[in-house]
DNA sequence: CTGAAAGCGCTTACAG
DNA sequence: CTGAAAGCGCTTACAG
């Protein structure tokens, strides 16, 4: 809480005196409102110009109840998927005219209710959240309770009380493990994530689905799950080639496991995308640039971003209409780290 | 700009007529300036907790001139240096208190100086900014004129008059020369990163210091500049076998650089390493991933944006003092990439 | 087409 | 220790 800046700050008053017009005929005049004749409205905006005039958007917000604010919290925006989601959802909400507040959550469930709280008390219009793990529906339902309009996004809730913007992560683990069955695979390996979340659940199922369409019995895979890191990556690799040996397929929660797989492999002279195809999930920057390059699964985190602030937008403008619940559809990315599809 | 939720929000007076007291103690009570007794204070927050009251922060913002917001503008905030660096300045301003409003300049004059009035608007007690290229200290001053505090990050603008942290590039092209020097290079090869940058000049001439120090004639080096990219890399690496074949030591302006360096080199069976040392600039995650592990220079974002939220905090404690000049000393990592020091 | 006035939700001198 | 009242910078019915 700091004081003010002290200097003088033009307001409305000011250039009523200075053009003679009431404060009232300005008002209009700046928001554009027809009350008032175009050669005032000039004469105004010439004098609001000159004179640095800029609305204080706290005494509007005060008034009219009308806020250009919108919040958005996420776990870490240091983590790439969320820092890209981010870019798209502020560059989107600007564009609608909105400015964005972002607060990390830091997968902390106290930290977010204070979060909640604190954001709520700057008036936004919205919120943008990525729900901590462990979130009830009771904590965001309070928020709504309160006309709070809320999209939430990547992990659900409960209920389907507010719009839902995720991933169909059913559809990715079905995609990558589809993709290694055309080439050839008999055994197939899924290694990474934690087995306690939804997004390792689905990925898992959508592998399954892939595994029985194909007619591949279940007795054919190993299931290693993990932190989604490099260094599980490698560990569990190295697990997969000495507990399972006729696999030489493996699906990766994500690429960072998928980093771990190579390195594992690259360690024991296995040539990635001959003798054993990695397959990750996610499509971060450097899959594109790994040696082979990695065949991954995009999920389209700035998609994401993009439509939750599209929803928001529309909850705005007219409050009433069913709850979204939209997932983004992944696609595959083929690249060199899966053996040639026969 | 939406109009606010409708259900009924509870306002101080609320607490006023539900306890009792008079909405000036119970303003008192909750801001926690003594002006009253314990036992009023208890009654007054427990009310409000009950009725789940939630202070507007617009409104105090108006009447007290008091604001807990910060502003931060960067170019993009889904490129891992900002990402990290506003994460870690978010995270220290949160934990003085501070929320902060993000948005992305897009490297674009002309957004910037429009995001600059939005923010402003918003009544931000103070701001971070990483200017856009071409910024004059022009478009600052009149924002700190205004009697906004800014701390300018990672690009300075012409005069001292704002708080500044910047990365001592000069320093990290010093100390990846230095370090391939130290593992016996005599010919060194400067690539990519644009040369109409401050930071690849800094580099530049930090790389050209090392060499001087140890008397190496600026004949044995071919620079190189370029776009700070992987294709980049792999372009410019391929030219400086052909164009200067005795060379085997390359410093590159970043590690997406490096990445292309190691693809070109790969490419013609060269290992890196042990054939050709390449040394990079930012430690990024997937540097140490490399094959080989990524001998790089690490600047420390996230150090910068900490550094910063806490310079803005001793601003808005007390206004004046002398403006910062900080500087960010990067270090050495040592990994794999280049050829063992003798 | 325009003005005078009330009021958004707070804080804070000023009195008592 | 507490209350009545003014006022932060706007917007917006209400009159004219």
């Amino acid at each position: 809480m700091a004081k003010k800046q002290s200097p003088k700050k033009p307001k409305i008053k000011d250039i009523a005196v200075a053009t003679g017009f009431s404060s009232a005929a300005v008002s209009y005049a700046l928001s554009g409102n027809g009350r008032v004749s175009s050669e005032t409205r000039d004469v105004v905006l010439k004098v609001a110009e000159r004179i640095g005039f800029i609305r204080d958007a706290s005494a509007v917000r005060l008034r009219s109840g009308r806020s250009n604010l919108l919040g958005a919290i996420i776990n870490d925006m240091s983590n790439p998927f969320f820092s890209e989601l981010l870019a798209d959802f502020e560059d989107q909400a600007y564009a609608q005219g909105y400015l964005t507040i972002v607060a990390n959550s830091k997968d902390d469930l106290q930290r977010q209710s204070v979060l909640l709280k604190s954001l709520a008390a700057q008036g936004i219009a919205g919120l943008l959240i990525c729900p901590v793990r462990g979130s009830t529906a009771a904590t965001f339902n309070q928020m709504s309770s309160r006309g709070l309009p809320m999209v939430v996004c990547v992990r659900d809730v409960g209920d389907h009380v507010h719009d839902y913007v995720g991933f169909n992560d059913h559809q990715a683990g079905y995609l990558a493990a589809k993709h290694l069955i055309r080439s050839g695979a008999k055994h197939i390996a899924f290694i990474g994530g934690f087995d306690h979340t939804q997004t390792w659940l689905d990925r898992r199922s959508g592998l399954l689905a892939a595994l029985k369409e194909a007619n591949i019995t279940s007795i054919s895979t190993m299931i290693l799950p993990g932190p989604p890191t490099r260094e599980f990556g490698d560990y569990a690799m190295t697990e997969v080639r000495s507990r399972f040996p006729n696999c030489n397929d493996v699906v990766c929660f994500n690429d960072y496991v998928a980093l771990g797989a190579y390195i594992s492999s690259h360690r024991v002279g296995l040539v990635v995308g001959r003798d054993v195809s990695i397959i990750g999930i996610d499509n971060v920057p450097l899959a594109a640039s790994l040696h082979p390059p990695l065949t991954t699964v995009e999920l389209f985190p700035r998609t994401a971003g993009r439509i939750c602030a599209q929803i928001m937008d529309e909850r705005l403008q007219s409050k009433p209409s069913l709850k979204k619940r939209i997932l983004i559809e992944p696609e595959l990315v083929t690249r060199e780290s899966v053996k040639p599809v026969k």
